[in-house]
DNA sequence: CTGTTAGCGCGTTCAA
DNA sequence: TTGAACGCGCTAACAG
């Protein structure tokens, strides 16, 4: 592999110029540069970038670190960070924290012990202060899915609240007022923000919150199997079921089209995230959008205008939710 | 940031036997291990990855290049790499390739210029002879889902094939004998394995294989959908479809339930991969499984056994899909 | 078992 | 505008 030195002594120039070339350093005479240029093309040389990171200090990647790799969820988040990044030729070192504290540290310290010029976190476990005591070190940090007014700047969230109070609402509005409440697991930020949601509608409308209507469930499709069969089983009456994402909404609904519900005729749904799949299953999802997509992608953003110092980027933080109407809620006894 | 020499200084020896007890290296006095490993522990010393990664020609890093990162499949995949090689402290670069033989390619150079111990490809657009000249060079790499046989030991994959046979075969044996095909991007490898397997699996039952009744798609929902209602316009006679991935199916069906038709009543489906929503979409789909994640943990052991040397592993290179049944496909006229 | 000494390839002063 | 020299933090011979 051709160094530095090859391309300064084909070129007829030390490598000092051959460094300022590179870096687009516009000191360099012109003809000069031409023959640097020429050198390098002849030699096919490509920078080491250990070097170059350990002579500047800093390596043009970025670590990412993300509850789960599978499920619907994070794969279009991912997609848009590299995509971004890629463009402006940083790249991407992935890390993930499983939701558990400990690992959510752990994988930190690892991203930031591999030089990284900054992290993109999406993090539930560790707590704020450890959020806010990090974003103080000297690596920066954007935090997705996640709020915390110390450090605002730095978040890039969706309006979980509203989103939660969306969903219930349209329910409501269609008449149901027994509804049942299918949240995220209590120690996720965004499952008691949409339910907060859901119970702001619900006094909106003046109908009491019952705790006997609402089930925890883990966010995947097996919690919506398991909080479907507990509702059922309650014998207690409900028309509706909100989910606090459409994974457990598709698990739920399985069970209830197993002991021959028909949905939205017995029981209306309306799910969160309109993960892809949302179209396609039957019937149609009704259920809110989550821009993770876009999230994902501004926070790409936020460190090219903040970090390297790309401006001309317009950042958003906070992202709206939007309710889409599909097929699963309908309103009740219209069979 | 404390560096080796501050290491040295404080525990009273020279920087060579710090870098010793780094690097696990025995030969080092136990007493001397431990003034050494303390005065790392007092100074919160991390080793910096750029200058080991200089100094010793070696990263630590392994490059992952996938066709995409959204949708069903990629992400199971990615998950069991990124949990294999950190539990060894490796991390793992991503790149994108989009199925396009540039981007491929320069997502190849690119991860080759990021110093990048190894890589693990899932490609499609470029050519078998670029792949074997790729593996001859420096940087060893492993395929995943794709067979060349002049280096085959590299390669990680499903016998395709086999899996589309099974597909077929499974409706031919409840009866069915007006079977059409929704096929893959023709460009893809895979994509024409099943079908191989698909032709297979007809001849043995000697129904003659009818072009008309052979469509292709994109691999994706809409790719179903648009397939679904050719096929149904085209006014053809059949009474199953074979899709050559789940998604195609999804798609499918939705077409299907819009028009009045009843699945599997009127029209059986089998599907292929066995992603996580088969399950619990209705019907539950006949599919065929396709182990991606254990794939791609299969990748990750094979770089540990042959780049790190991590022996005591065994490695698999051919994976045997196997046909899940579940609701979606029945004896034909058996409403 | 331990210390000394070269580099690894590049960025970045400082002079010229 | 260009070049010489030093240092980034660490690994890997080679001595002792």
């Amino acid at each position: 592999m051709a160094t530095i030195y090859d391309v300064a002594e084909r070129a007829g120039v030390s490598l000092a110029t051959v460094s300022r070339v590179m870096n687009k350093n516009t000191n360099v005479g012109e003809k000069t540069k031409q023959k640097v240029l020429a050198a390098m093309a002849e030699l096919d040389y490509r920078p080491n970038t250990f070097a170059q990171s350990l002579a500047s200090n800093s390596s043009n990647s970025i670590g990412v670190l993300v509850s789960q790799l599978d499920g619907p969820y994070y794969g279009p988040m991912m997609a848009e960070i590299e995509s971004a990044l890629r463009a402006t030729n940083k790249h991407v070192i992935i890390a993930v924290g499983h939701s558990v504290a400990e690992q959510e540290i752990d994988s930190v310290e690892f991203l930031l012990g591999r030089g990284c010029d900054a992290l993109i976190l999406d993090v539930e476990a560790v707590s704020d202060e450890y959020l806010i005591e990090l974003s103080q070190g000297a690596t920066p940090i954007v935090l997705i899915n996640r709020y915390i007014s110390d450090i605002s700047d730095r978040c890039i969230y969706l309006d979980n609240e509203l989103g939660g109070y969306l969903a219930t609402r349209h329910v409501l509005e269609l008449g149901h007022r027994d509804i049942a409440y299918v949240s995220g697991p209590k120690r996720k930020h965004d499952a008691v923000e949409r339910l907060e949601g859901h119970k702001k509608a619900l006094a909106e409308f003046d109908v009491p919150y019952k705790a006997s209507l609402c089930v925890e469930g883990d966010y995947k499709e097996d919690g919506g199997v398991v909080a479907m069969e507990q509702l059922l089983d309650s014998a207690q009456r409900f028309t509706a079921v909100v989910c606090a994402n459409d994974q457990m909404v598709s698990g739920a609904i399985s069970v209830c089209l197993e002991r021959g519900l028909k949905v939205p005729g017995d029981l209306s749904f309306v799910g969160y995230d309109n993960i892809p799949f949302a179209r396609y299953i039957s019937p149609k999802l009704t259920t809110v959008n989550n821009p993770i997509h876009e999230m994902g992608k501004m926070a790409a953003l936020w460190l090219l205008k903040n970090i390297y110092k790309n401006d001309q980027l317009e950042v958003t933080n906070v992202f709206v939710p939007e309710l889409v109407v599909r097929g699963s809620a309908r309103r009740p006894g219209n069979k």
